[in-house]
DNA sequence: CTGAAAGCGCTAACAC
DNA sequence: GTGTTAGCGCTTTCAG
């Protein structure tokens, strides 16, 4: 089913077809054009991709690069940036980079070499560096929670929600609720996002008259191995462990993210302790789990839909030329929801 | 960067560098072989993907097409599907129809279009039907998560657990603990595996001689509407809500999944029984949230890691003609993880 | 063992 | 308005 039966069909060139296709059909006579889509109907042509895009160097396809899908909360970018595209007949090509640097690069690399010249990449890592290649070749990068930072590319959109505010809300909740000795609890601090939120947690105590230094960031030990999503529940429950076995335990956690708090509530359930009321615990992300788990569980909303919706419209814009060239960051505007899981000291 | 410059950087002609490239490497002798090796490397070489497709109507990406993943089940086959075929050189282009059967099609044909030729379908419809033309072309599909239905295609591969012997343990596993009023929550039963699973949960009652006619399946309206995954907790908690209101409500409760388990509990919850000692719940498939929830659920687990990696190797041997065309089914074997969800009625 | 040549399906000048 | 033409980068006979 090539375009030039299409145009035998029609009796035109395959040159019009073309046209047709590419939406300059102000460029023929009306009944042409009933002719060539009477002829695309009745043949069930589908242009082929392959050649379109040897031909033009272009395809409609994006790549998003997370670092789980085991975690919801990357299966809800998913979707939201999937819906995004779709409306406008774009692609998502969706690779898990499983927070493995090497893996990131390697589908970066990939995606460039099928083609693809727009990839939203939820990065972990400090550097673009391993990217800069392909940015200076042309591929178009938003990075997707994760603030810009000095060394970036200067054409670089970041997108992310404001970290360091988001986890002072969750903190400052729990120190006007009366807590005082307070843990944050998180894997390696290895991203940009989750130095933010470290910060953030130290802002608060700190608002609050608390000095950090007598608050426990936990654990302490295997800070280079436990960075990964679906082991954040462990990482947390671990975590949660480890502090009940303190001489004076926190009262209030605040966690790197909820899948991460929904493992420090199930510690803690194991050290015989009830959340939201011997203990407090705050999460980051929302995703649908955190109200549904018992306790629900109070934590820092990002709102997903519209930073999805935004990472494809900045992306589309420059992969059109349309666009602006300079990079920009958008911050969003974190929020805390107070659920059950957290409450005033006992 | 084409296999020309390649060719001329390496003082050969591109087919020689093309053999090579394709493992025809035997063909030249050892010097050729590392001065075009040499030549590659120097100038960081990628063959363009889509010239290659479109001249040979081939490529390495298959389609996952998942109904949600917003449900952390799929995800989870995500990942693993992806491990399988990465280490082969795959990829995966993962789609979402939100269990959605015109998206469902659409994505299977935009794949198709892609020049995909093997797609992992995770399809919610009794019937394969909208995908015949594309199967009857050469598209090679693995149902996954559905087992073979009568008016299937005959090259279809069909990878699932089996859903009924699954939802049979769960009954079986309730009524063993003594309960006797047990309820079956779901969405539409809209579905192969989902019409599965409440004909073990039927024949796990008649096994304990409970007549099914007195037990209940909820909800009882809104079977059109509700066939969602994310929305499958609201409906599991709406569902629960709606048991309470029985005159004798059940002291057991089977879920079609972890989701909808999820929200049952918190339904219960919201009406002030304690899952677990008040009520028993079971769900099924054995996310990672089931061990973290409070109470941690009994569940059937789906051993989805051997099930991805099955769908890969059998849609991998018919990709490469080495395997049967022949359609088989492939069932496996769900297991019972009790928790802390059930227990004996009070 | 290596090279020359044809063409996969499409688009975009450029003619007419 | 519509057709002609020249490739995009690659693979694969078929010659040498």
């Amino acid at each position: 089913m090539t375009i030039q039966q299409v145009a035998t069909e029609a009796g035109v060139s395959p040159s019009t077809v073309s046209n047709l296709l590419n939406g300059r059909n102000h460029r023929m006579l009306p009944e042409t054009r009933q002719r060539i889509e009477r002829a695309i109907d009745k043949l069930g042509y589908r242009p082929n991709r392959a050649a379109r895009q040897l031909r033009t160097g272009r395809n409609t396809t994006i790549g998003l690069v997370v670092p789980s899908v085991g975690n919801p909360f990357w299966g809800a970018l998913a979707r939201h940036l999937e819906s995004a595209a779709l409306a406008e007949g774009y692609h998502v090509l969706l690779c898990n980079s499983e927070r493995d640097p090497r893996r990131e690069r390697d589908y970066v690399d990939e995606l460039w070499a099928d083609g693809v010249h727009g990839v939203v990449l939820c990065s972990s890592l400090p550097s673009l560096d391993h990217v800069m290649p392909l940015v200076e070749r042309g591929l178009q990068l938003v990075a997707f929670d994760r603030t810009s930072q000095a060394g970036d590319p200067a054409s670089l959109v970041s997108i992310s929600v404001d970290n360091a505010i988001g986890s002072q809300l969750a903190t400052q909740h729990l120190t006007d609720l009366g807590h005082r000795r307070l843990a944050f609890v998180s894997g390696a601090l290895a991203s940009v996002n989750r130095k933010e939120r470290y910060r953030g947690f130290t802002a608060g105590l700190e608002q609050a008259g608390i000095d950090p230094a007598t608050s426990v960031r936990a654990p302490v030990k295997g800070d280079a191995d436990d960075f990964g999503d679906v082991e954040a529940s462990e990482l947390g429950r671990a975590a949660a462990a480890e502090l009940l076995a303190l001489e004076e335990p926190p009262t209030g956690i605040v966690a790197i993210n909820d899948m991460c708090a929904l493992g420090v509530c199930r510690g803690l359930r194991d050290g015989g302790l009830e959340v939201g009321k011997d203990v407090s615990v705050v999460g980051f992300d929302d995703i649908v789990l955190a109200d549904l788990y018992a306790p629900t569980l109070t934590t820092v909303r990002q709102p997903m839909k519209e930073m999805a919706a935004a990472a494809f419209t900045q992306l589309r814009s420059r992969l059109d030329d349309s666009g602006p060239t300079q990079g920009q960051s958008l911050l969003f505007r974190p929020e805390l929801i107070v659920r059950e899981s957290t409450a005033p000291p006992t």
